[in-house]
DNA sequence: TGTTCAATTGAACAAATATTCAAATGATGA
DNA sequence: TCATCATTTGAATATTTGTTCAATTGAACA
């Protein structure tokens, strides 16, 4: 058999099906890329990087109004990608860990190499 | 001045700013992340870790229809994720480049390693 | 205690987008 | 050339989702 008919072979088929993460997963992952995948929350990971602020500084270096920041606050700290903590009047934000700034170079990395 | 009020300043909000990528990255960024973002998407690029296939193959793997898969497909494609080239009656379709299996990798060990 | 500032919340609206369905294209083989 | 198989495409529908606006909460300070 040559070598490009392999991947239309029932075995090819169940192989790849194994090794399919499991539906949650999927559905976690997916989850996780969707919040990196929209500009306002995206902006505010980047800002984010390198030292943590409070939501209105936040919401003036990116150009959104504080309820749509906090709106989407609430969706990264459900997701455990930013934190929070109570400062006097204002609530401190940061980045949970360093997996996100990973994701954040590499994707840009990837647009910097452009089409190979 | 007390170190947590540092990131109330103006010159932290001005450097800030200036860090920032500019729009159009941030744009292409969250593009790019965004086709990592649907289900269906994800699975198509988990599918084509390690071997490529035919849209026929790729939809039965993971359970989408064959229009579906093609829509999507198209849109990796012009992202410079996956590449095609004919083969036969088929299309056989591939990831691009390694950047997409350290971003699943990395995604997935975030998952793996959860709230900290 | 009352006022102000910072942030959160919920509902409503608007915009973006994934899937379906039907039709069309491209390639193969009888 | 005709029939079949694999894929693509476009339009329509249904769903998801981000922002706005108004109201509310919580903390600080006079």
């Amino acid at each position: 058999m040559a070598a490009e008919d392999v991947c239309r072979t029932e075995e090819f088929a169940e192989k790849k099906l194994r090794d399919m993460p499991d539906d949650d997963t999927i559905m976690e992952l997916s989850d996780l890329f969707k919040l990196f995948g929209d500009s306002t929350r995206l902006r505010i990971l980047l800002a984010l990087k390198d030292g943590g602020m409070c939501v209105e500084t936040l919401s003036s270096i990116i150009g959104v109004s504080v309820s749509a920041v906090s709106h989407q606050l609430k969706s990264l700290k459900t997701a455990n990608l930013v934190r929070s903590k109570r400062d006097g009047k204002w609530v401190h934000y940061e980045l949970c860990d360093e997996h996100i700034e990973m994701l954040l170079n590499i994707a840009m990395e990837h647009l910097r190499e452009g089409p190979e």
